[in-house]
Formats: structure tokens, C-alpha cells, sequence
RNA sequence: GGGGCGUUAGCUCAGUCGGUUAGAGCAGCGGACUCAUAAUCCGUCGGUCGCGGGUUCAAGUCCCGCACGCCCUACCA
């Protein structure tokens, strides 16, 4: 159904203004980007889209209480909490759309005039409990049975006082349409929704059979006017999902439109029956494809609970890349969090593995291979010659080729932290290798001068695979070896080698000259270690949302 | 209430359609080595697979019950 084989476009929740930046909005960031440099680097057509939420209630609500118009409110917020987070993660977007931007709303107000026009919309009685003193309609998640004088009403969670039954008129999109046709595309397409358990409540959700869905909203005017009746406007939801299309040009550029949709959308589970329901009927009932694939991630747990603001388990992501710095906090989450599943964080794993894996690991892999080079070779990749080869250096070949095509396999499949895992058997392998050829020994010995050259040159070419191979994923480290390497003058830019054939043995030539390499993962001091583990126990988001009112 | 997911080594997790002595990484312990970031490599210790039944020649895996934890159960942006 792909508009494009080779296309390739991706997409993350946009961040809703007024929440400050923890370590899971990263953490849908970097699995995205992650994911998106990996595609780039295969040379597919790559468009990764990310941005910002901020309409609605609640930010008109807070930005009032600062003293500043909604728009000044949420520029404020772009560009001092959310614009950073990307810098911070070394995020590598596309673009980034805000859906008070033009191209947004005037998206939104095409996209809703369609559906209007098409019958999908009526005007209807929206009937709920409302709360006086937050002003506003409440979601079932926050009523509550009230408690003495107030036994057996319904009260609210915030106030603990009784709530009104009142009615609005509003608009409705009638989703109750799609059942079946939501029902039958689960069915003929099962990776539609991932993983597996997310697709079963998807189902069963949908199963128990939908209802309309109210679209607008006239009790304040913060977001996108419904085009035939600005006295409305358009429900924060409805407005934000549309962004995906927005952003590329729907209804506005149909050349852009048709090479990027429909794209994979990453989200975190409890934003998932959102992409996986109500979407896809907004997006059948405009007459457009529905999304190639909606894969739900996980929670991060700090000690075993869902990491949250209000228990204080926030963290903010520059706590992080502060002490082990981007790539570390990259490669920690894709490698230690199985992609789609819950995952513990804890800052005892997170420099445990910093340790042995990125510094003991691969980076001291790269320390020790470069300077046998620089000490035997005079700091120029060896020349490996066939006499001198053996089985030890077929296997290397056979695994490097072998984890690169396993490695794109699961790439595909969006299983990041099988990906990185099976990089890492060479890795392994490598000063694995290293050690038993015992370099140094041939080194001492003058009749074994081709022998020695071809161990290096297998270790040095392991390299040049895991800096290609790792690229996407520890884009910083990987420069540093690419430029000590010498590759970058041999094969060009980094991010121009091509990831499916990253494999395909003896591309760096022998005789390249290499420059000397800084330490790719400095070992971090204890004292820094156990400043990190003390302030895991603080609160610790510092931000200008903190002047969120709630 | 209904539905779903989970519980496997000290820690974090794999375990396919039921099929040999249940695996990995980390941590621990012992050894080898010196190119390297006191690093690397090898060996080793470690499990009543949450509990109780059942089906089967055979159960971590399938069925029933129970315990504990988490999630969903319509507008959380």
C-alpha cells in the first residue's frame, strides 16, 4: 500500500507544551531517531517529523496566569524547554511543526470543511459533569463518589465538591461509522498495531464498539476555528493528530503529500488507542490511507513504577548527557529497554553498562586496535594479505556480514534493542579476537610481519563496520573513530555509507593514514556516579513549564 | 465488575510449534595476558521457572484455580 517502497516516513507525538521534558519524551525521541538515521544511512527516502501540542485549555489557562498570551506562552516553551531537548539528545528531525503554525490550521480547517461536507460531521447535545471550580468538563478519570455530606453524588477529584450535569452544543465526527472497517483493516494487516499485546486491546477496545466523538468545543477559544462555525473550536485532539499531514503538505502541496504518507507512528501506550482508533477513521472517513504502522513503546519504570512528576521519579535529560553525555544516553535506553515492553531505568544499570559495554566494550576496542597500528604500522591500515589469512579471520568476515544483514532485519521490524545486541557480537568477537591472535607477540617476531598485518587489518575494518553499523545510534563516538580511522578521506562522510552493505568486507584501504583517537567513553569518576545516584532521589525537572499551574 | 499483560539466577532480561543437563549480560569468585580506558580473554559459582492442581511418554511452555504487580475499560493534549 505504500505510496513508495523506499519511503520512508517517520513520526513521534508531538510534545505538549506545557509539560516539562523527562526523560520518556527523550526517550520516544532518540528510539525515533534512531531509527530514522538508520533509514537515511540505507539510502530510503527519510522524513522524520516531530514538534509541538499547544492548544487547549490548559495552556490558555496557564499562560493567562503568567501574564502572557497563549502564543507568547507556548513560543516561550519551544524555545527554552523543547527546542533544547532535541539538541540535548542530538535529535535528527526533518522537521518540526507547531500546530499554531499556518500550514497547521489551515490543514486542519481543509481537512474538517471535507469531512463536514462528506456527512461525517453533525451538530449534536454534548452532555457531561462539570466542575465549577475548574471550569471545565471532567473526564471520567477524575470523578469521583463523594464522601460525606456529599455521599452518593459525584464529585470532583480536584475540588471533592459536587459536579453539574450541563450540555453544549457541539460538533461530532461520526466514528461509529468505522467500527467495522477498523476492525477488518486489524484483521488483514496484524502489524498494523504493535506490538502484539497492543493490538489485542486495540481490538478489544474497538470490539466493545465505538461511539461518535465530540470534535469542538466553545467554552474558550484557544485552538483552530471550526471553519463553518467559529464560535467553535476544534478539540486539542482532533487539531493534534492531524499534524502528521499537516506537516507534509496536505491539501497544500500534493507532490510532498504523496511521496511522505503514510508513515510509521511511534507512540507511547497510553496515547495508543488515539493513532490506532480515532485516527485511522479520520483518515478513512477523508478518503486518505490509513498510517503504515502504529507501534506502541513502553513505560520507563524508576524503581519499579511508572516514572512520573508528581512521585518526583522525573528526571530531566540533561541530568543524564551532563555525566555520560548524548550518545551514552542513546545507546542506554535502545540497548537496555526492549523496544515496545516497559523497562527499568536505574542509574546504577545505566553506568554499569556505560562501564563495561561503551567504555570497556567498544571503546577501549577502538583504543587498542588504533594504537597497535600507530605502533606497528607506523599509524596506516595494514595490508592483510592471503597467505597470513586463516579461520579466525573468515570468521570475523562471515559474523560482521552476518550481524549487519540481522541488525538491518530487525531495524525493519522496529526492534532497536535486538538490533544493537546482535552489533554487538562483534564487538565481542573483535576483543575477543584480538586477544587470542596476540598481536603484540607477532609483533616481536620479524617472519611474522604479514601475519600481524592481516590481525590488524581484520580489527581495523571490524571497526570501520561497527562505526557504520553504530552510526545511527552513537552518532558522536562513531564521527570520532570514523575521522581516527582515516575513512572520512577514503569513503566520505560518515553518514553517507550505506548501511545495508556495511558488511561487505574490505572497504577501508590499506595504507590509509590514521590520526590518533581521544577516548571515545571516558570512565566517569565515582564521585560524578554517586552525585548521579543521589540526585535519581531529588526532584530534579527544572524547567519554565514548572510554572504550570496545576 | 469485565478484559489484557507480567511473575525465570543477587540485578536486568531471553526462552520458538510442549522435546536432551533452563540461557545471556552484569555483579561475585578463580586464572591467563599486557596492545588498550586497571582494559581484554578463559574458567567458575549461582535457579523449587510466583503458588496449588490438571492434561501428556514429556510442561518454564498447554488447561483450571489462587497470590502479587501493572495496564485498558471513550475524549488523559
Amino acid at each position: 500500500m505504500a505510496s513508495d517502497p523506499s519511503s520512508f516516513f517517520l513520526t513521534t507525538p508531538i510534545f505538549y507544551v506545557n509539560d516539562a521534558p523527562h526523560i520518556g519524551h527523550a526517550y520516544t525521541e532518540v528510539a525515533a531517531d534512531v531509527l530514522a538515521r538508520w533509514h537515511r544511512q540505507a539510502g530510503d527516502d527519510t522524513w522524520f517529523l516531530t514538534g509541538t501540542d499547544e492548544h487547549g485549555q490548559k495552556i490558555l489557562r496557564t499562560a493567562t496566569a503568567n501574564g502572557v498570551a497563549p502564543k507568547e506562552w507556548a513560543d516561550r516553551l519551544v524555545e527554552s524547554a523543547w527546542k533544547p531537548l532535541l539538541d540535548t539528545i542530538d535529535i535528527s528531525n526533518d522537521d518540526f511543526i507547531r500546530t499554531t503554525e499556518a500550514r497547521h490550521e489551515q490543514g486542519v480547517a481543509k481537512f474538517l470543511q471535507k469531512l463536514y461536507d462528506d456527512g461525517h460531521v453533525y451538530a449534536g447535545e454534548f452532555e457531561a459533569l462539570y466542575c465549577v471550580g475548574c471550569e471545565e468538563f471532567k473526564p471520567k478519570s477524575e470523578i469521583v463518589d463523594g464522601e460525606g455530606a456529599f455521599e452518593g453524588q459525584k464529585v470532583c477529584a480536584i475540588h471533592s465538591k459536587p459536579l453539574e450535569l450541563l450540555q453544549e452544543k457541539n460538533y461530532f465526527f461520526k466514528m461509529s461509522a468505522f467500527q467495522d472497517r477498523l476492525l477488518a483493516l486489524y484483521e488483514e494487516r496484524p502489524g498494523f498495531v504493535q506490538p502484539a499485546s497492543a493490538r489485542n486491546e486495540v481490538i478489544a477496545f474497538v470490539q466493545q464498539g465505538l461511539e461518535d466523538l465530540s470534535i469542538s468545543r466553545t467554552s474558550f477559544d484557544w485552538g483552530v476555528p471550526i471553519p463553518w462555525d467559529s464560535s467553535h473550536v476544534t478539540y486539542v485532539w482532533f487539531d493534534a493528530l492531524l499534524n502528521y499531514v499537516t506537516a507534509i503538505g496536505y491539501g497544500q502541496d500534493d507532490a510532498q503529500f504523496g511521496r511522505r504518507w503514510p508513515a510509521h507512528h511511534l507512540v507511547g501506550k497510553d496515547i495508543l488507542r488515539f493513532h490506532a482508533v480515532i485516527w485511522p477513521a479520520m483518515l478513512l472517513a477523508a478518503g486518505l490511507e490509513v498510517p503504515d504502522r502504529v507501534f506502541a513503546h513502553g513505560w520507563l519504570l524508576v524503581g519499579g513504577e511508572k516514572m512520573s512528576k508528581s512521585k518526583l521519579t522525573g528526571i530531566a535529560p540533561k541530568e543524564i548527557t551532563e555525566t555520560f553525555g548524548s550518545d551514552a544516553f542513546r545507546y542506554y535506553f535502545m540497548r537496555a529497554i526492549s523496544f515496545g515492553h516497559d523497562g527499568s531505568f536505574s542509574w546504577e544499570d545505566l553506568a554499569a553498562r556505560y562501564q563495561a559495554e561503551l567504555a570497556n566494550g567498544f571503546g577501549n576496542l577502538a583504543s587498542r586496535a588504533l594504537a597497535m597500528n600507530r605502533k606497528y604500522f607506523d599509524g596506516r591500515v595494514p595490508e592483510a594479505s592471503a597467505i597470513a589469512d586463516t579461520e579466525a579471520e573468515a570468521a570475523i568476515r562471515d559474523l560482521a556480514a552476518t550481524v549487519a544483514a540481522r541488525a538491518d532485519e530487525r531495524v525493519e521490524e522496529f526492534a532497536i534493542h535486538e538490533a544493537i545486541a546482535a552489533v554487538w557480537e562483534l564487538v565481542d568477537a573483535l576483543n575477543g579476537y584480538i586477544t587470542e591472535q596476540e598481536p603484540w607477540r607477532l609483533a616481536k617476531d620479524p617472519e611474522q610481519r604479514e601475519r600481524l598485518a592481516t590481525v590488524l587489518y581484520t580489527v581495523t575494518e571490524g571497526l570501520r563496520v561497527l562505526a557504520v553499523l553504530l552510526a545511527p545510534v552513537i552518532p558522536q563516538a562513531t564521527a570520532k573513530l570514523w575521522a581516527a580511522l582515516g575513512a572520512e578521506a577514503a569513503l566520505g562522510a560518515l553518514a553517507e555509507q550505506p548501511i545495508r552493505e556495511a558488511g561487505d568486507w574490505g572497504r577501508l584501504p590499506a595504507g590509509t593514514e590514521q590520526r590518533p583517537l581521544a577516548v571515545l567513553f571516558p570512565r566517569i569518576e565515582a564521585a560524578n556516579e554517586a552525585e548521579a545516584a543521589a540526585s535519581a532521589e531529588r526532584p530534579v525537572l527544572h524547567t519554565a513549564a514548572e510554572a504550570d499551574s496545576r
